[in-house]
DNA sequence: AAAATATAACACCAAGGTGTTTTAATATGA
DNA sequence: TCATATTAAAACACCTTGGTGTTATATTTT
């Protein structure tokens, strides 16, 4: 079991708690309480507070995770899960990008895992749909930004639609970073129309593709079928993906790689 | 002489020295002592913590604020001139829109101020290519946000170039509510190429076009000529306008308020 | 009604911010 | 160049604030 780290700071426990009930789902405040050393009190405290975020809805004697599908879609929420599989993945995405190319960037958190760690590459040119790799990349000196606009939605933390595709059907890059909600044999499939458009309108516009995918998204299915992991230049896996899945890869050809 | 309100932190008392820097260009450290009633220890401190920021550069018994061309004119720096004013004005152009309406704000600190009174007045379609305002809207319910994407200008904190413009000239709105850098006569004029051209875009694209501008900016030129204020349909300035400016609007038939 | 859980009230503690005093560094004038 | 005055930095103590735990009271469950 992973010990809890001690929080140097209120907000920071709260967040450790959010992210173990996102694990676990429910727990008892008992539990929390003897789990992160604080006592009830504090519980409470800090559940009061999420809750109020609405992250986490309150019952008696316990909590559980709030999991409306809209929520379980959140940004904040997908942002929090697998954090360092993401990270280690964007990590080699970046050594995929050259100094002085242009690189698209999609909506996903594993990209905006990846915006900071370009700050080395200038002189480069970023450009991206997603806020948060926005937020990021604006300070970076020797960046040259270029942000995709649209309808915003705050369920991916970006813009998208018509807007969005006309602009980037105008551009022509060098390399297209993207991830996907999920993959079941060689497909990779995204979750929402919206991003969907988008993510293949990127696919369209770069000379280079490479998919960022997490080994748990492996198995599942999504609704809108993005393309297949063969039409990527360049396929990067955590080191948690099945043999079977390894095997079918090998054999369709997919240009895949497992990093660590 | 406006007398320093009490800051109640020390982030606050800070800014307000820096405030106080900007409109004085140079303090000797006593006088700043005096002035915010601390003692010179904590200005030494404060100072210290600006000059780090590259905000101001300290000399022997003195400070003056870091005045480079570049930091002239950047985004953080315009959006500590005259908070108030605009502040005001830009609650009596909230005013002017009304619910259910579609609103284009351009990338002046003065809309910036405007985005957070929206609120109200869902539903609403808010449309503009300032971050600082796409920051405050995405986290408002009710409010549609289309995001203008473009290339991005660390400097006004905002997206602009053709991408930007293109997209502007898809659209149609309601209503667009703009700023200037100077007016001369009867002459809204704007400093940088890139966001004349968008202003201009932004202008074609509204059926109605309301202009906020803080009084000292009269009597001012700029580089580029944005448009006449008879090209508006409502010129809204603080209370601060001169007489003579007065006469020469009303002689010219502009159709203006002053706010307060 | 009794047990369990939630909230409120209060006291305590740690951290950051401030002022005073002391020491170091820098500027000024002969 | 040196002596002196002025300013900067360091050290220390005080105060305020936000966070925490304990105890007491209220609420909910069973």
């Amino acid at each position: 079991m992973k010990k809890a780290s001690k929080a140097n700071s209120a907000a920071e426990r709260q967040q450790e708690i959010l992210t173990h009930l996102i694990e676990v789902g429910s727990s008892s405040l008992d539990d929390l309480a003897h789990r992160f050393d604080v006592s009830l009190m504090t519980v409470h405290r800090d559940l009061t507070t999420l809750s109020l975020q609405g992250m986490v809805v309150k019952h008696h004697g316990s909590v559980s995770i709030h999991s409306s599908n809209v929520f379980e879609s959140n940004f904040e929420f997908r942002s929090l899960l697998a954090v360092e599989e993401k990270k280690r993945l964007a990590a080699v995405g970046a050594q995929e990008v050259h100094s002085g190319e242009s690189v698209l960037l999609d909506d996903s958190t594993t990209a905006s895992f990846l915006a900071p760690l370009l700050a080395d590459l200038e002189p480069l040119t970023v450009i991206t749909n997603g806020l948060s790799s926005i937020e990021q990349l604006k300070t970076l000196p020797g960046i040259r930004l270029i942000t995709l606009g649209g309808e915003y939605y705050p369920k991916f933390n970006a813009s998208f639609g018509l807007l969005c595709e006309q602009t980037i059907q105008n551009l022509k890059v060098d390399i297209a970073i993207l991830s996907a909600s999920a993959v079941d044999g060689i497909e990779a499939y995204v979750q929402d129309p919206a991003v969907t458009q988008i993510k293949r309108a990127m696919l369209n516009a770069a000379r280079r593709t490479v998919l960022l995918v997490h080994s748990g998204k492996f198995g599942k299915t999504a609704l809108h079928r993005l393309a297949s992991l063969t039409d990527f230049d360049l396929v990067l896996i955590d080191h948690g993906l099945s043999p079977e899945h390894q095997r079918l890869l090998e054999e369709a050809g997919v240009n895949f790689r497992q990093v660590e």
